[in-house]
DNA sequence: AGCACGCCGACT
DNA sequence: GTCGGCGTGCTC
């Protein structure tokens, strides 16, 4: 390429609080003084609109021609120490096209948000003004705001709205309309890091002494008995401290340390602290060096020569659970960073606990990072900075750990590879595993994707030759299936039983309790929640604010004084005493929750030490973790749980599990019903006999004879996998098809019907005119599942396509046309192949 | 989204 | 005659 210096005068830029209609690249001319310094990837600040408001941008391209006539300049370089490589650039405007998102939301997904700098709104008091001469119309409300404005010189909108709610927008339109304040945008710098200040003594020790003892010769006087308290702290302590420390045992505070550091006596001085929350101490025993069997051995040898191929290759790792799949991750992790490559191992939010990560930790020490939810701004920005200066090599995390930045990127895995939760519910609605395809297309890595019962997209992929399949059948150690018996509960219920637990699993839990062994029970989530219902009309007790029906919860340990809460909004009322449809008193309970369950068995079986682990009992941080711990223990002998009891915990001692109700998520409106209860049944069934005992399972089901049942209980996922795909290609869903899912949201249902409608006749415009080469299956528009939502409505169109460039495009130029008529519209959102239906 | 331009009703 | 309503249209 002909590299001319100074001919590259403009720049493409996306501007990131851009809406989707307007989402495109501008081209501004790159002044002289920081051309050198304007290359992809590189955040500015740019005038844009009407109204020149300073925004920032991201650079895209770099050019010697503009598109525009007009063309205004790049006001300035942006003060970020973060810039977007090649790779990660391109993978934004990828996702933007693949998810139709703004580049803006792919580059805040990808980026750590501390980092990054964003634009904030001030507001100042108009010098010269005499609120006295403020018109009638002015009410104290609005005197309220103007004075803390005045007060305080510069306000930001945040700070308005934290000191006086999120009313307060309005009155500073009114004062800023007015003329009383002036509006004004800056940009708030993203922070390089966390850091702290650290205080150490200015002074020599005499002159310490001097002034604490109050002598004449001494530089400085104190008079403030907190600010001596500091001193002598600070000289009996003889090294450096921050703030929290150097006040301990003392009543000063930050004003006090400000004071002496303003006389001199102490200095302040920033450090950057480096938080690595896994950094749990190296005393974890090491993954023994596994030896492999000779399946494993020969699913690592082809795995290291994909890896050694220098193309980007994928495969698909099939084992059944306890096959030892993790072995074979390791030895592949081992070779990918012994060959001075990096690597990211992505696992499902519940299986990343301190446990799974401690393992890897303590055979990799400090090459991990990890990266999840939890972490803080902070903690996600040390990370980031730990991969991409080259520190930390293999990255553990969820979901979002697929754009971590490392460097000579070699290898990614996904674990539970058919996990839902490798989808993103929001913006940008990407799948992990598109992802990291693209990423090791990119770098020309290796994709590893495991499971013990891959989705059936990936499995039809791989069957197709497209992935590399490598499939290990032999249970490692030779442990033993566990003995499977399904329990029909029709039965049960024929002779008048109406426990959730039914005699069979009953005597088996109190044998196993009787052993000294330990019961795993698992509560489908859905189909268990415990709701309230009219015995003369059947109207359910549904949510005031959302059209769904609410969730039983016990109150203060007591059973029959509960209340009723919506999982939707949060929504909690005590359980009314008649039927609001129809007045009938007889209101009875349905369905069983973990709580009911956990009830029953203290009745049943009075020996038993029953654990609950469900959302309630775990929303605290690493509280699950500690559950767990204390269960593997012993501290308990039975748990009972919803789908965090499945994954991977390994508990020697755990000889019974016992799914209840197993048909109930059978029958869930998604077409991937069969599929999830077939790996969720795997996954329990999985977890009984780990150790040397031979397990059992008891399936309690309304449906025995269920294909899914009767073959996740023999394991047997080729013959259901052969049942599914049939069924979907007959029925045209994914694999065969794709799923795009447009939502319409508005306050106002009429409005949102017209515009549902309206929707509608514009696809089938686009369908069968500029777009008649897009077969497209359009369903709809009818109310989403739960209608009502935070007295917000919605409805749903759904479209059976095949996604490419072109349907893409049209989908694309749907959301445009949209966007852009007016702005008190209903909100138009879209997902391709969402997670849930 | 924001902001300007633009064309019709109740105020000095 | 002007201030101000929000309809329409553009943003390098």
């Amino acid at each position: 390429m002909n590299r001319c210096e100074g001919a590259n005068e403009y720049a493409g830029v996306y501007i990131l609080d851009n809406p989707y209609c307007i989402d495109a690249s501008y081209d501004y001319y790159i002044p002289q003084d920081i051309r050198a310094s304007v290359t992809p990837g590189v955040f500015v600040t740019v005038p844009f609109g009407h109204g020149n408001r300073k925004q920032i941008g991201v650079v895209a391209t770099v050019h010697s021609t503009a598109s525009a006539k007009r063309i205004k300049s790049i006001a300035g370089l942006c003060a970020e120490r973060i810039c977007l490589s090649f790779e990660m650039l391109s993978l934004c405007l990828w996702l933007h096209e693949q998810t139709l998102c703004t580049v803006g939301e792919a580059i805040r997904c990808v980026l750590p948000s501390a980092s990054m700098s964003h634009m904030v709104d001030y507001y100042s008091p108009v010098p010269g003004l005499d609120p006295q001469s403020f018109d009638r119309h002015v009410e104290a409300s609005h005197l309220l705001v103007y004075n803390y404005i005045v007060a305080r010189e510069r306000v930001s909108m945040q700070a308005l709205r934290a000191r006086f709610g999120a009313g307060v927008g309005e009155t500073v339109t009114f004062l800023t309309d007015k003329g009383f304040v002036h509006k004004f945008t800056e940009e708030k710098q993203g922070s390089d890091g966390v850091f702290t200040t650290l205080y150490s003594l200015n002074i020599d020790r005499d002159e310490a002494e001097r002034i604490l003892a109050g002598n004449k010769t001494a530089a400085v006087r104190l008079t403030s008995q907190k600010q001596k308290a500091l001193l002598s702290r600070a000289l009996e302590l003889g090294r450096s401290a921050d703030k929290d420390e150097i006040c301990r045992g003392t009543d000063a505070g930050a004003a006090q340390l400000k004071a002496l550091v303003d006389k001199g006596v102490l200095t302040a001085e920033k450090k950057q602290v480096y938080r690595n929350p896994y950094a749990i101490v190296d005393d974890f025993t090491p993954m023994p060096d596994p030896v492999l069997n000779h399946e494993q051995a020969e699913a690592v040898r082809a795995l290291c020569e994909m890896a050694d191929s220098g193309q980007a290759r994928a495969a698909l790792l099939f084992g059944v659970t306890g096959s030892g799949k993790t072995y074979v991750m390791a030895k592949l992790l081992d070779k990918i960073l012994a060959d001075g490559k990096g690597a990211i191992l992505m696992l499902p939010e519940i299986s990343l606990t301190p446990q799974s990560v401690a393992l890897f930790c303590a055979r990799y020490g400090n090459t991990v990072a990890v990266i999840h939810s939890g972490l803080s701004a902070g903690e996600r920005q040390d990370a980031y900075a730990r991969i991409s200066s080259g520190k930390a090599r293999l990255v553990i995390g969820t979901r979002s750990a697929v754009f971590a930045p490392v460097p000579n990127l070699g290898l990614i895995i996904m674990d539970e590879e058919q996990e839902h939760t490798y989808k993103s519910d929001q913006d940008p609605k990407y799948h992990a595993r598109d992802v990291a395809r693209w990423r090791c297309a990119h770098n020309k890595a290796l994709l590893l994707l495991a499971s013990a019962t891959p989705s059936l997209e990936s499995y039809a992929k791989a069957q197709a030759g497209t992935y590399t399949l490598l499939t290990l059948t032999e249970r490692y150690n030779k442990t033993n299936l566990p003995e499977v018996t399904v329990a029909d509960m029709r039965t049960e219920a024929a002779a008048g039983f109406s426990s959730p637990l039914g005699s069979l699993l009953t005597e088996a839990l109190d044998n196993t309790v009787k052993d000294g062994r330990q019961a795993v029970l698992f509560l489908n989530r859905r189909g268990y929640h415990r709701f309230v219902s009219c015995a003369s009309c059947g109207t359910a007790i549904t949510c005031p604010h959302c059209s769904v029906a609410m969730t039983y919860h016990v109150k203060n340990g007591t059973y029959t004084d509960g209340e009723l809460i919506c999982h939707w909004c949060g929504t909690r009322m005590p359980v009314p005493t008649k039927c609001p449809s129809c007045d009938s008193p007889h209101l009875r309970h349905n369905g069983f929750g973990t709580q009911r369950v956990q009830e029953e068995l203290e009745t049943l079986l009075p020996d038993a030490r029953v654990m609950r682990l469900d959302a309630d009992t775990t929303s605290a941080k690493f509280s699950m973790d500690k559950l767990l711990g204390e269960f593997r223990d012993g501290k308990a002998n039975v748990m009972i749980g919803t789908q965090m009891v499945t994954k991977g915990h390994n508990f020697p001692d755990v000889t019974l599990v016992g799914v209840l109700l197993a048909d109930a998520s059978l029958y869930v409106d998604d077409y991937r019903a069969a599929e999830r209860t077939f790996a969720m049944l795997t996954q329990v069934i999985g977890r009984a006999g780990r150790g040397d005992v031979q397990g059992r399972a008891i399936i309690q089901t309304n449906n025995p004879d269920s294909d899914v049942i009767t073959l996740a209980c023999a394991q047997d996922y080729h013959t259901f996998y052969e049942r599914e795909i049939k069924l979907r290609r007959l029925l045209t869903f994914p694999p065969y098809c794709d799923i795009v899912l447009l939502t319409l949201t508005a306050a106002d249902e009429k409005e949102l019907m017209i515009h549902a409608v309206r929707l509608r006749e514009e696809l089938d415009r686009l369908g069968s005119g500029d777009f008649c080469d897009v077969p497209m299956l359009i369903f709809g528009p009818f109310e989403a599942p739960v209608y009502r939502v935070e007295e917000k409505y919605r409805m749903r169109l759904v479209i059976k396509c095949r996604l490419n460039k072109r349907s893409r495009e049209l989908f694309s130029k749907i959301l445009i046309r949209f966007g852009k008529d007016g702005a008190k519209k209903p909100i138009l959102g879209i997902d391709f192949n969402p997670s849930s239906l």
